[in-house]
Formats: structure tokens, sequence, C-alpha cells
DNA sequence: TCCCAGGCTCTCT
DNA sequence: AGAGAGCATGGG
């Protein structure tokens, strides 16, 4: 049950919706961790959300802030239930099931995403973090004490000099490139939604820096995806652990971006005395 | 100090 | 097609 008071949202907790989770998965880079819940901004909005007993609260979101925006971003009307169950079918992945209940598959931003993706490439996540908060310091405008996430109009003007500011090395000329094909209309990133997993894979990779792992990843979590199966090193490591040579993504399909995430957050969580 | 990080591009076979 | 170096930066 979902319920509006005092301007704020609530949704009722069943299990299947933790902020924690949601926000220490590694799909999104945005939000971070406050006196008893987690903040950020997304869809150039500040968002603040917390637990109570029984209730997990959107502060100070409306009923029509919450329909048009919240909703949609958090995933809340896919039956993540009935996936878990399916995904079960297969061992290792019922272990990450148990881990991961929670979880969601965010539909962030398409422009956002593709960027921080792009940000991503051979780097950490805190880091990761570090440098898209300052790229949203320097380009994206104020608005209140945080910052949104600068638009490709604004990273194209600005070049890739100007992005020395962020220090996210190599991964610069990339940004600007990114930026400059979106913001001309070369790349319609509205477009690569209307089209087919395999066609939108090979239209995002025509952008530089952009390989199969990080189209994964924006199709995904930018464009609800589902069967994209981003291959990182984590993944790789999971295949070699508990599949080996012949593992195929299809036995999860047509969930296998939802098990991917879920095996990755697993396996992150059991070696996370080590390293985060 | 060293290894590694939600990889990709470029070059050489 | 596949392997390997190089890439900027900084977290651990």
């Amino acid at each position: 049950m979902t319920y509006f008071r005092n301007n704020n949202a609530y949704i009722e907790k069943d299990g299947l919706f933790s902020i924690e989770k949601i926000f220490d998965c590694g799909q999104c880079f945005r939000f971070e961790r406050d006196d008893n819940g987690f903040s950020g901004v997304a869809f150039g909005r500040k968002l603040r959300l917390y637990d109570e007993d029984d209730y997990t609260v959107f502060e100070n979101v409306a009923e029509d802030e919450f329909n048009k925006i919240w909703k949609d971003y958090f995933d809340l009307s896919r039956d993540y239930n009935g996936i878990n169950d399916m995904l079960c079918r297969d061992g290792t992945a019922a272990k990450a099931v148990e881990a991961s209940r929670g979880i969601r598959i965010l539909r962030q931003d398409r422009w956002e995403t593709l960027c921080s993706f792009i940000i991503s490439q051979n780097n950490n996540i805190p880091r990761i973090k570090k440098i898209i908060g300052r790229l949203c310091e320097s380009l994206g405008t104020d608005i209140g004490g945080a910052y949104t996430f600068p638009s490709a109009e604004v990273i194209a003007k600005a070049g890739a000099e100007k992005l020395a500011v962020i220090k996210s090395g190599f991964r610069a000329n990339y940004i600007a490139d990114a930026a400059l094909k979106v913001a001309s209309g070369q790349i319609d990133l509205d477009a690569a939604g209307k089209m087919e997993y395999e066609e939108a894979k090979k239209y995002l990779m025509t952008i530089r820096g952009v390989g199969p792992k990080v189209a994964d990843c924006v199709l995904l979590f930018g464009y609800s995806f589902l069967s994209a199966f981003p291959k990182d090193v984590w993944i790789k490591r999971v295949i070699d652990k508990y599949y080996g040579d012949s593992f195929d993504e299809k036995i999860f399909a047509p969930y296998g971006g939802i098990a991917q995430q879920y095996l990755f957050y697993y396996e992150r969580w059991i070696s996370s005395g080590k390293r985060q």
C-alpha cells in the first residue's frame, strides 16, 4: 500500500524495496547515506528516503510527483517476487536472490546513465561517485545544496578541457565525444529505446568509450532492457567461480539483467570484508 | 609501494 | 578473431 500524508509518500514495506541495497549496488552513483536514510538527485530533483517501522518514506514528495517520477524511477510496478522465484531455479542465483532481495533496477535518466558508465570504466565505485559529483558541481545546476546532472548540451559546450577539474583522466575525451554526439542529435538516446536490444547496443557502441559492457549497463539501468547482462570483472569472477566456461546468461531469460545485478551484489557482499 | 578498479581503443598477429 | 599494451587517477 502507498499513501500520502504531510506531503510525504509512504510505501508499505514488503521486503522488496531496500533503499540501502538499491543505492549500494552500483547501478546509481548520486545517492549517499545520511543520518537515517539516503539522499540524492535524479531527474533534476532532490530526493530523500528513509525507513520507518512499516514504511519507507519519500520525504516531501506529493502524490503527483510520486506517480509522475518516482514510481517509474524505482520500477515499482514490476513483480519482483515472481521474477525472484523464477531466478531461484538456479542454485547460485537463489543465493544471490536471498542476499539481494529489495534491489530494484532503477529507470535512470538515459544521458546521465550513459555518461556515468563511461566514467565507470576501469574505475572503482567510490572514485566514480567523486568524479560524477565534481561533474555535477562544476557544470550542473544548483537546486539548493545539491546539483543536477549537466545536460549533454552543457557538457558539449564546455568541451574536454573544461572537464579537467573533474579528474576523470582519459575518460574526459569520451565524455566530451558522447556529449557532442547527443547534443548534436547524431545520437538520439530516445530512438535507441525504440530499437531491439541488439540494435540499441550496437548503436550506443558507436560512441567512443562505449564498449559492450558500458552499453549493457546503460541499456539495463537507463532503458530497463532486462536482457542486458553487463560482464564486468566481478561478473567474470562469478562465472569462473560458480559456473565455468559453459555459462550462458540465457538461463535467466528474460531477466538476465536482474540476475546479473543480484550476482554482482552478492559477490561484492561476500568479499566485502576485504574490499569494497 | 604495489595492485586494482562495473573497460575501451589501438596495434600487432 | 584474438591477444596485449596503454591509458589517468586514486582507493585500499
